[in-house]
DNA sequence: AGCACGCCGACT
DNA sequence: GTCGGCGTGCTC
């Protein structure tokens, strides 16, 4: 061996150097490339192994993305050992590099999120369970009799269950083991979540289900990955539908995942799967913590859990055998990742689908736009559920034109929307107002000189909240008091609140119907999570007849005693620059409205409108969806917009300390892009300061077919490195893989 | 992710 | 002078 291993020659030298075995370890951090270690004589190890390995003056953990041999150069570093977890199978560290290539990320970063979920196994304890074997004990008390009482079968229990049953305490059982009654003996490890049974129940389908539980069986049962959008209204019956889908999983032996938005994964959800297969599937979202995401993470490896409901994180689990993806409210937002790896779990769904030969099934009353462009494109399986099942009828949807119909001054319910709620709860059933806008007024401006509250950071007026007696900005989370005199004129009780939000609608309604029962619900309500829950069950039980919300109560929630809703301000969101405002609205009031007449009333929905003839009002009262979809497609490319995927958006990001000038800048940088890429128009207000940085966006489309973030990436890198502290980041947004 | 290094403004 | 915050680059 070489004195001098230091210089860079050495590393290639393997003259007088024997041949040794390499891996090349990739590490969960933000490393594009793996590191290549050598393995230590006495130890064998197997691509997708998990590792330790020295890095830097740490330890780390790793996976073995390739092995080889060559030569033993002593500056490489040695792999410590082996870790105790389950090693990654090929189409998992194929995903990985799937993934990290379309998102841009390091590949380490994507790993991550495999490795993330388990803090990697300590070693587990047994639990100990006892069984009566030795002869009875020599000093018999009431306490002692009532444990060998139930220990008299023979079989095996734990002492926890032991304590309840018998009534006594640990001490007793420790006793008898002590006098030689009773033996200790290890626990069968109880299974991490038990087996769905698919022939549990039988659901009984209409003709219009069955055709598509045909279709669904039909996708379950090939051994090749298709992939299906499932269209199916509010109350159509689309997850008994899909539960078929998994049901035919479960009997050919493999793995299903349904992946939900966050906040789905409701126990209604978790209801309705029991009800079905007998027990709960296993959960994976960020509250599931610690030691039940390492069993979770293990019996998925190992193939013993079957069935797992879970966030889009879930996407990332090491599955044994995926035999189905099924993919709950396809077109919501949540499915879509912002920080570290930027990735659409909808799409990537799609692609581990491809990957692991399993059917990857989409499921939405509301598609977006792009599912519905690949289904009629039939590049997707088209599967619709056009109607309510079990008889109901679809809410009647009609619109209130406010120009017509005017609110009193300062007011924002018309009449005809009051004499409607009086009427619904004179019946005692419920009435739903939907606002999407939390607080209490959307701007704030003074009378005598027409100051206007704006955030310092953003372009956005601030938000009054009355309750808090705060202004606030939505985007980047700044707070002010709200003053007594105007900053400007220093007029006192100038101040007006302009337009309405939730907290302002409830006084509203506290005027209008001082009798009723009221509840607000809002994300940013104190109380948290905990209260939320709790108040959504109680409305789901009818304590309240009036409920305000915000957007969270489209959310899959079923409440019985809700006829009618109300949508107070129909056209908000409709005017913002978002390419895709017309479609998020269309979903959104789609959810909100059919809420109304789930249960024993039929529903009636009234949307409050300035504009009643625009297309996606329109689309909503007459119910014809299929008008809307053909009708934005044509919109957007008539607006030079693509109709889905090769649409991107560049974030930039740039110390708040010197805007403008980074700002130009960083724009410098995408003001001159290749053939074939479109930049939408320059970002002039930040959407969001983090940490410290502003944050703009640009869109960009391209008309390559080919995966355009990779071009992108090529473009970016060949462009002149920005200096200062600018930073541009690529975020894709409707993202296509064809 | 950590950690070192180097650049700046601030100040015992 | 040097302390410390922040930005940048490196880790087989």
């Amino acid at each position: 061996m070489r004195a001098d291993s230091r210089s860079p020659e050495s590393l290639f030298d393997d003259a007088e150097t024997p041949s040794t075995v390499i891996v090349d370890v990739l590490i969960p951090l933000a490393l594009d490339i793996a590191y290549s270690y050598k393995v230590p004589t006495g130890l064998t190890l197997a691509v997708g192994d998990v590792v330790h390995v020295p890095l830097a003056a740490r330890e780390t953990i790793g996976v073995v993305w390739e092995t080889r041999t060559g030569a033993a150069t002593s500056n490489l570093k040695a792999v410590i050992g082996k870790a105790d977890a389950p090693s990654l199978r090929p189409h998992l560290r194929e995903f990985v590099d799937w993934v990290a290539r379309y998102t841009l990320a390091p590949r380490g970063l994507v790993l991550r999120m495999v490795l993330r979920a388990p803090e990697i196994e300590r070693n587990e304890r047994i639990a100990m369970g006892v069984r009566l074997v030795g002869a009875p004990p020599q000093r018999m008390t009431p306490a002692r009799q009532r444990v060998l009482a139930i220990l008299d079968d023979g079989l095996l229990r734990s002492k926890r269950d032991l304590c309840d049953k018998a009534g006594v305490s640990a001490a007793v059982i420790d006793g008898l083991i002590d006098e030689g009654t009773l033996v200790p003996e290890p626990m069968p490890k109880a299974p991490v979540a038990p087996l769905p049974d698919p022939d549990f129940t039988k659901t009984i389908f209409s003709e219009a289900q069955s055709q598509a539980v045909d279709a669904l069986i039909h996708a379950a049962q090939q051994n090749t990955s298709s992939i299906l959008l499932l269209e199916g209204v509010t109350g159509s019956g689309k997850t008994e539908v899909y539960f078929e889908a998994v049901a035919e999983t479960l009997r050919s032996g493999r793995q299903s995942l349904i992946l939900m938005p966050e906040i789905a994964l409701t126990g209604q959800f978790l209801d309705r799967f029991e009800k079905r297969f007998g027990v709960r599937p296993a959960e994976w979202h960020s509250g599931i913590s610690g030691r039940r995401r390492e069993k979770i993470f293990a019996a998925l490896a190992s193939g013993e859990a079957k069935v797992i409901a879970g966030a889009r994180s879930a996407l990332f689990l090491p599955y044994a055998n995926l035999g189905l993806i099924i993919v709950d409210e396809e077109h919501e937002t949540a499915y879509k990742q912002e920080d570290g790896v930027n990735y659409h779990a909808r799409d990537m769904a799609v692609v581990r689908g491809r990957l692991e030969n399993a059917p990857v099934i989409l499921a939405s009353a509301t598609p977006s736009i792009e599912s519905r462009v690949n289904a009629k494109a039939r590049r997707y399986l088209y599967v619709k559920l056009p109607e309510r099942h079990g008889g109901r009828a679809m809410p009647v949807i009609a619109t209130i034109d406010m120009r017509e119909d005017a609110p009193a001054k300062t007011k924002f319910l018309s009449p005809r929307l009051v004499g409607e709620i009086k009427e619904t709860i004179a019946r005692g059933e419920q009435a739903l107002l939907y606002l999407n806008r939390r607080g209490y007024a959307p701007l704030t401006l003074c009378r005598h000189c027409g100051h206007r509250f704006q955030c310092p950071n953003c372009t956005t007026w601030l938000v009054e909240h009355r309750f808090r007696r705060a202004l606030m900005c939505h985007h980047c989370g700044h707070v002010e008091r709200r003053p007594e005199t105007c900053p400007s004129c220093s007029t006192e009780d100038s101040l007006a609140a302009c337009g309405p939000g939730v907290e302002r609608l409830q006084e509203e309604v506290a005027e209008q119907f001082s009798e009723a029962r009221a509840l607000v619900l809002s994300s940013d309500m104190p109380g948290g999570i905990e209260r939320l829950r709790r108040e959504i069950e109680a409305v789901a039980s009818g304590e309240f007849s009036i409920v305000i919300g915000t957007q969270l109560i489209a959310k899959g929630h079923h409440f019985p005693y809700l006829s009618l809703v109300g949508v107070v301000d129909a056209d908000l969101g409709l005017t913002s620059g978002d390419p895709r405002a017309a479609e998020r609205t269309f979903q959104m009031l789609g959810q909100v409205t059919g809420r109304a007449g789930r249960g024993h009333t039929a529903g009636r929905a009234l949307l409050q409108s300035y504009d009643p003839e625009h297309p996606v009002i329109r689309a909503l009262v007459s119910g014809d969806a299929e008008r809307f979809y053909r009708e934005e497609i044509a919109q957007r490319e008539a607006a030079g917009l693509p109709p889905f995927g090769r649409l991107a958006s560049l974030i930039i990001s740039a110390n708040e300390r010197l805007p403008a000038e980074s700002h130009a800048r960083a724009l410098k940088r995408v003001a001159d892009p290749p053939a074939g890429v479109t930049v939408l128009g320059p970002a002039e207000a930040p959407i969001a300061v983090i940490r410290g940085r502003h944050r703009f966006r640009i869109l960009v489309k391209t008309e390559r077919s080919v995966p355009f973030q990779i071009y992108l990436k090529e473009w970016l890198a060949r462009a002149p490195k920005p200096t200062g502290n600018v930073r541009v980041e690529v975020d894709i947004d409707p993202q296509s893989f064809y």
